[in-house]
DNA sequence: CTTGATATATTACAAAACGATATATATCTG
DNA sequence: CAGATATATATCGTTTTGTAATATATCAAG
């Protein structure tokens, strides 16, 4: 989705600065589908506000910069729900993880073997933040999202537990029927 | 992965064109891990032949257009190696169709249940693709990305079949004990 | 007590990627 | 024989990305 439609979407679950957005955005189940940083923010608030689709007030704050609360307009509500009803585009992955996995025969292997342990390490700290904030989500949609998102890191988890070996082991044979679900 | 990387790594599968690489991309297992259009790559490859990591030779076809086939100099191999010695960055993902889920609550059931058949028959179509290709995948980390992304689709797929009607059906409790795993 | 890390809050900008379109030809399908 | 698909490359405006700059406040460690 593009930056816009996200903005709104993470106002629609009411009002919020940029910043704020920034870290909605950065939490599950939100980051399960998206990646967004402030230059792709910022920018598209200032659109939608130009657009009339958002409003802002500036709020002084105490000992700190002055916030802009951005808030949905009955037509960037519209917008939004507009926007749900477009079929969606084909799911787009970039994964450097995946792509190092993939060129396994140029790589030292110990090297790989680092990085799919660190990998390892990195899913069971998403788990871990998961299991925190897992009383914050109950609405069905963002509860679907989130234990979908759950379910897959630990499928990946068991894949490169179980598989590990397989790819890194030059002498057993590459027999792909070895390999496991996960 | 940038696009000059990618270039760099189907390169070194052997000489191609541009047009050669983009089809290379766009198949299992490439396409498990990046998305790569024209406008990308046509760019990568005058700035790779610029810097001398890639060299080119025009090839006159019948009755086609001119091809240019681009292949690795012993620079690039170089190149290519460093890059696979970096640390790799967290993986993104962008899905249209997660965040359609996510915003469920806005969204006319019927609409939503016919994304989500949808999505279930493009995984069908995918998986049926990739039992077509998989006699071409026999390198060890080619097959590994491969069957990995073979056992997401089947996950996904369950997942969806199994708790599609936890998200439908409005009359029953929202209790995220019900999903299953997939 | 002060240095450094983290958090709040926004903006600017170059580099890269994306999406669409243009161009030309050949082959395959209905 | 028309229309869709495949081969082959290039361009170009719009978006996105990554990084840094700018302020201020809090909190922990040395």
């Amino acid at each position: 989705m593009d930056a816009r439609t996200l903005c709104l979407a993470a106002l629609s679950l009411g009002e919020a600065s940029g910043y704020e957005i920034k870290k909605t955005l950065d939490e599950p189940p939100f980051h399960h589908f998206q990646d967004t940083g402030f230059g792709s923010i910022y920018p598209a608030l200032n659109r939608l506000a130009r657009e009339g689709l958002v409003s802002s007030s500036e709020q002084a704050q105490e000992r700190r910069p002055d916030k802009k609360v951005y808030s949905l307009t009955p037509e960037g509500r519209e917008r939004l729900q507009e926007a749900l009803l477009q079929p969606p585009r084909p799911d787009r992955v970039k994964s450097d993880f995946l792509f190092l996995l993939f060129m396994a025969r140029l790589m030292p292997r110990e090297h790989l073997a680092k990085v799919i342990d660190q990998r390892i390490e990195d899913i069971d700290a998403k788990l871990a933040h998961m299991e925190e904030c897992e009383h914050e989500v109950s609405e069905r949609g963002h509860r679907f999202v989130f234990e979908l998102g759950r379910s897959y890191y630990r499928f990946l988890r068991g894949f490169l537990l179980h598989n590990k070996d397989w790819l890194l082991d030059e002498n057993t044979p590459a027999d792909p029927a070895r390999l496991v679900a996960g």
